[in-house]
DNA sequence: CAATATTATCGTAACGTTTCGCTTGACAGC
DNA sequence: GCTGTCAAGCGAAACGTTACGATAATATTG
């Protein structure tokens, strides 16, 4: 019984009595086949179990309806949620996802690359590293990519981002609508644009509420819990904190929660505190913490469309690359408070 | 500029002025090949950057290099972890990983395995849906698979999965050494593999241990926050409501701790709490939350492994599979105390 | 009814590798 | 110098598809 249902086309066309040019026809419905003929393939392929091969068709088309999806890190919650966006897309149009994890690794992300063109992916997505090459990487070869989340420093390039600009000032503009003047910022790292953003959108508006932004309230560097735990004890321990930090991502909200626990500071009466990216669980603290959420299944879905179309229509070398900009969304919850 | 380098075996071998074959032989070191001409086509070959084309020679060899992995929903962060973990193993062994979602739907699963199959990837690592039929769609072809995490409703068949009996009673064990004796556990759904286990493992500490479990303190069906919410009411709605509550979930756990919050219960004082599996953010809960961890990444890793070698060495149809079982870990914090 | 247009189907040559049997040339033994 | 051995390298045939030109069968026209 435990035969390996391994048929090939010519097993198919045999069975059926046709060519096995008939047979391609019907599954690819290229050519029009007589409806009793395509009765009798279809009936052939169904008996024998019968299921094209991929890799063959693959090696003949040129294409492999797959692509590649590039990553530094699966397990930051952030991109699980816009690879299921691009998953779900994919799936619909017939692609396959091959996933790569680079661990913010430049070396790593490059070897991930060479090996997702060797196999003749149809397109990559990427959420690159720090300091990334990629781009240089991907000039030589002529495949559409696609820049998510994070811009290379080139920042020439087809992209689906956060607009994270707009982002930092709207998490500005909410703690200056509570009266809050006196603003610190966990900046991140500002080798990475969504950081460099925020704090962009950050400043700008602080300059439009004329209020000046104090060296000792901006603290950019490293984006892991530590490092919020670091930052927000040199803030709280100022002669005179700041009465609202932002922390451009999550791990740093959760360091500065940390060093506001340590400090018997209580949220948000005496401060007030709003993280980048929202999860499920920000609602389940106590207090529920406020965030600016990114659409990360919509990041998915479109940098997969923006994809697709590119597979599709390759641009020419001269057409400018797009780049998409995803809104922030504000979600008001009660780590922040009026001033 | 904008050339498309892509080149073929036959290019770099005109330009090294050998055969293919020994260019075949010079990158797959089949055969021996003398010094002179190995430095002539390894410099033909850096000199047109030449990649070979691994569809091409999948056909040929019949093996992909990659292999399948699915899962029920990769937002639930248990499986980015687990994913990793196979990532970096699949990595360092030549292999891609090609991740699909089956969104917790049988016949989505389906149409995966058959992508999958048809991509003629060399196994699969799949933790499968509710009511999953994957098993009798695996049996028809000859390609090893490995479940983690779930299993299927027959369980001959290779896995990896945490020990979820012990890590039921150890989460058990822990609370009866604290005096608990009134447990309520939300047991998730049964059609579960780990949580019936979870639940066959407290049934076993309870006996030992020669307390009765009481109807009304277990609730089992779904896994939703919100099935945590109102089955949290449930249970400290009773007269004589429980002392300490087991979760089976993440999700469960926060609907119970949204629950406790609406009720004004103190954690860990009128209650102890405990969940399984252990996120970033569980400690930095107040309370901290004390949990039962996976060692996801063990999982990921071991599965990989155990798949590897089933590529390498295919089981005879009569071996029985193997059950690979991955201890749980108590990491005790702050939401479970002394009765 | 011959000549032509229209289908439906087929045979065959790729796609870029690997593999395997065969040739070639060098060299040792007699 | 002749044969026999042995490496090293080569040519060609696959692997399972698709696509294209050719062909056979049928329908349409003047």
């Amino acid at each position: 019984m435990a035969e390996r249902a391994k048929y090939t086309m010519r097993d198919v066309a045999r069975l059926a009595g046709v060519s096995t040019s008939t047979v391609s026809a019907v599954i690819n419905e290229s050519v029009v086949v007589s409806p009793k003929r395509k009765e009798r393939v279809l009936a052939a392929m169904s008996a024998l179990d019968y299921q094209p091969d991929a890799i063959a068709r693959s090696l003949k088309t040129g294409r492999s309806n797959a692509i590649g999806v590039i990553v530094p890190d699966i397990t930051n919650a952030f991109y699980p949620e816009v690879i299921r966006g691009v998953e779900v897309a994919a799936q619909a149009a017939g692609y396959s996802v091959l996933l790569c994890d680079s661990s913010e690794d430049r070396a790593i992300e490059e070897r991930h690359l060479t090996a997702l063109f060797s196999r003749r992916v149809d397109g990559v997505i990427l959420a690159c590293c720090v300091n990334s090459r990629a781009t240089e990487q991907i000039a030589r070869r002529n495949i559409p990519v696609i820049f998510i989340d994070r811009l290379p420093p080139s920042r020439a390039v087809y992209s689906v981002c956060t607009d994270n600009v707009a982002a930092g000032q709207l998490a500005a503009e909410h703690l200056l609508g509570l009266g809050h003047k006196r603003i610190g910022m966990l900046a991140g790292h500002m080798g990475l644009s969504p950081h460099h953003d925020r704090l962009e959108g950050f400043r700008k508006a602080m300059q439009e509420a004329h209020l000046p932004i104090l060296d000792e309230y901006l603290i950019a560097g490293n984006v892991q819990v530590e490092d919020g735990v670091e930052a927000g004890h040199r803030l709280l321990g100022l002669p005179t904190p700041p009465t609202a930090i932002l922390a451009s991502n999550n791990k740093l909200l959760l360091g500065v929660l940390q060093a506001v626990e340590e400090r018997n500071i209580s949220i948000p009466k005496d401060l007030s505190v709003l993280g980048f990216d929202d999860y499920l669980w920000n609602m389940h603290f106590s207090p529920g913490l406020t965030a600016v959420a990114q659409l990360t299944g919509d990041i998915g879905r479109k940098s997969f469309e923006l994809l697709h179309q590119l597979i599709q229509n390759p641009p020419t070398d001269d057409t400018a690359p797009t780049h998409m900009l995803i809104p922030a969304e504000l979600r008001i919850r009660n780590s922040t408070a009026r001033r």
